[in-house]
RNA sequence: GGGCCCGUAGCUCAGCCUGGAUAGAGCAUCGGCCUUCUAAGCCGGGGGUCCCGGGUUCGAAUCCCGGCGGGCCCGCCA
């Protein structure tokens, strides 16, 4: 659990309740926040109880409150209906959170949840053939924020993108390179990534699917590039190369950062799957098909488990001696949670912005990193995914291996809105209420082209309200808030929910948006800005509904943080932020701060600079920009 | 046919894990607030069979079962 000493300030009103319902004779008390905190900072429900002795909740519930001597932080309790509800002396509770928050400033949330503990992370994995779609930008937004999230609660996290750097949809782009006459060299001013996924693969794609001849020269480079034949090979390595380099420069405007790249072609290299196979048959879970449509295949035993055993068992060797992609990523699984003796070589690939390194596998590269024990391995790919990575983990536990480490984190695609697909050259059929993306027909909205579009809708917004501010400054603002909005629409929803994307609804910076967030972080600098005293934490006078309203808020970030990691779930504290921001603009109409009397100002700073701290360290979380002034 | 996910205000969604006191936001709409710290903001009005039907429970949007509607997955592809 969460140690002592953490800001943990509001859950110290629910314990100090707790323990006045003890002295009072109530064994174990669950007491919560209420509802509504007109009743109060916390509450205790008696219903179950007046169950279990016979009694009249409300009896019960004044019976008790009339036995409890108040004191410490709580100085009030009352008996409402079956419910009991706990007042605290607002001034030393003000104070404390103030005083708290100030004092852990960037750490005040965080926990030692996860410290001593290993996570990796696997994200982003897009075919380096093409550049990154709003869909994939889910996926890194997703990875990106379970990152940060988990190193914010102490966890080490190790971040892999893997990267298929075989397989059919590089050989439909090297086949337009070889010999379908496309140059290497893109348009002026076109990015390689794009360039060859909106143009190469696009057309070669559609080539291919009309000529068998081409399809069947694709086969061939496909296996060229497997084996390592001239000049295929050579030619994929570069396209891979320039690929990547490019959609890492996209992840990297996001936000994301990375440890180490895996190229599906070393994890073959390295023949992982010999390993792995070989324990399989040692513990009986494959067996070799001797008859029926499968024969000669090797498949793995499903029978055991209560789901997939309906659909069959899988291949995962093919009578002609090839793996198949599911039987690749077992290895690779049980690679992560340290099951193989076989291990990488890596060579330094880069650095990511915050000047940390990236290693690549390189057979050739001297460089080792074994990855050691894990706690949690959680890979971020789509819902479409759910059912071979249920096997990959059955596989796992099969293995002998800690399975429940495994973590498929399933999330639902991006679509387009028909409006949007139209646009793209799609045509309706009628009736349909998105379209999928794809990026073989070219139906796709680039990562970058709706970040540009934010940034020039942001661009916009902000010379209109400062048209002092140079070129330079409104760029580079504009440039934050387009990031902002766009991490913060892509993480807010529950991944379990497509998002139909629409440019013309994603394009509004007000309301429930990242803007919001920044705009509401600008706003508390510029008071701190203009202040002559500093903040304090001693409470001068009363303290209002609205400053109430927004220290609670204040105090329950640890929880927020706590549950969000506990569920692995972004969007927890994406709507944290938001509802702390809300209650911040509401105290900034309502509460004056620069203005108010010598005293109550400066705890009132204490309030506005407790708020920057907290919402700045959900929203590096979130890995929302923050901005001092827009 | 089987499996997984979704269904809450006109639209987009939160709340469901861990059942509790009048079901919350944003957008849209109508009305109000800039001579006081940034109006990318704030306040208020209207708007709900929480898909339907059972069950569990003192109490169900929340848990269980069965339907209906929608999406996805079920290849010797990756």
């Amino acid at each position: 659990m969460v140690g002592e000493g953490w800001g943990l300030v509001y859950r110290r009103v629910l314990e100090e309740a707790a323990r006045l319902l003890r002295e009072a004779g109530v064994e174990a008390p669950r007491v919560e926040a209420p509802r509504n905190f007109r009743y109060g900072e916390a509450s205790f429900s008696v219903f179950e109880l007046a169950r279990r002795l016979g009694r009249n909740p409300a009896e019960l519930a004044r019976d008790i409150a009339g036995r409890i001597r108040v004191g410490g932080l709580i100085s009030g309790v009352e008996a409402v209906g079956g419910y009991i509800n706990f007042r605290v002396d607002w001034r030393r509770y003000a104070s404390l959170i103030v005083s708290t928050i100030l004092s852990e400033s960037e750490r005040y949330g965080s926990a030692d949840l996860g410290v001593g503990k290993h996570v990796l992370i696997e994200h982003t994995s897009v075919n380096p053939n093409k550049p990154l779609h709003v869909g994939h930008a889910r996926n890194v937004c997703l990875g990106d924020t379970l990152n940060r999230l988990l190193t914010f609660l102490g966890y080490r996290v190790t971040v892999l993108n893997y990267i298929d750097d075989s397989g059919a949809q590089m050989a439909d782009v090297v086949l337009g390179f070889t010999e379908l006459g496309y140059s290497m060299e893109p348009p002026e001013g076109v990015r390689f990534d794009e360039y060859c996924g909106d143009t190469v693969y696009v057309k070669v794609s559609a080539m291919v699917d009309e000529d068998p001849g081409l399809a069947e020269k694709r086969r061939r480079i496909a296996k060229a590039i497997e084996s390592g034949e001239a000049p295929y090979y050579q030619i994929n390595k570069k396209v891979v190369d320039r690929v990547l380099g490019d959609q890492l420069r996209t992840c990297w405007r996001i936000g994301a950062r990375y440890d180490i790249l895996n190229m599906e072609s070393d994890i073959l290299r390295l023949d992982l799957w010999s390993e792995v196979f070989e324990r399989l048959r040692e513990r009986g879970a494959v067996y070799l098909a001797e008859e029926g449509a499968k024969k000669g295949c090797w498949l793995l035993d499903l029978s055991g488990h209560p789901r997939l055993s309906k659909e069959g068992d899988e291949v995962l060797v093919k009578s002609d001696g090839a793996t198949t992609y599911v039987a690749r990523d077992i290895a690779y699984a049980a690679w992560k949670l340290g099951g193989v003796r076989r291990d990488f070589t890596y060579r330094l690939w880069g650095r990511n912005p915050d000047g940390t390194e990236i290693l690549v596998t390189d057979r050739d590269g001297d460089l080792r990193r074994p990855i050691g024990e894990v706690d949690l391995s959680i890979n971020v790919i789509d819902v479409r995914q759910t059912r071979p990575q249920e096997i990959v983990r059955y596989a796992l536990k099969l293995l002998g291996l800690p399975h429940e480490r495994y973590i498929h984190y399933g999330y639902e695609v991006v679509a387009l809105s028909v409006s949007d697909a139209v646009k793209l050259g799609y045509r309706p059929r009628g009736g349909e209420q998105m379209v999928h993306m794809s990026g073989r027909r070219g139906l796709y909205v680039k990562a970058d082209t709706l970040l540009d579009m934010l940034r020039e809708k942001a661009a916009e917004e902000t010379r209109e309200r400062h048209p002092d501010w140079s070129q330079e400054k409104v760029e580079s603002v504009a440039e934050k808030i387009a990031v902002g909005a766009l991490r913060y629409a892509l993480v807010k929803p529950d991944p379990d929910k497509l998002i139909v994307l629409d440019t013309g609804e994603i394009m509004r910076l007000e309301g429930n948006t990242g803007p919001y967030l920044q705009y509401s972080y600008a706003r508390a600098c510029r008071i701190l800005e203009k202040a002559e005293t500093s903040p304090s934490w001693e409470v001068d006078g009363d303290v209002g509904e609205a400053e109430k309203n927004l220290l609670r808020m204040l105090a329950s970030f640890p929880d927020a943080v706590e549950e969000a990691g506990r569920n692995l779930s972004p969007k927890t504290l994406a709507n944290y932020a938001y509802k702390l921001a809300s209650e911040f603009n509401n105290f900034y109409e309502r509460v004056p701060v620069l203005h108010a009397p010598e005293g109550v100002r400066e705890f009132r700073l204490g309030v506005v600079e407790s708020f920057r701290i907290v919402l700045g360290n959900a929203m590096r979380i979130l890995g929302i920009p923050v901005l001092e002034e827009m």
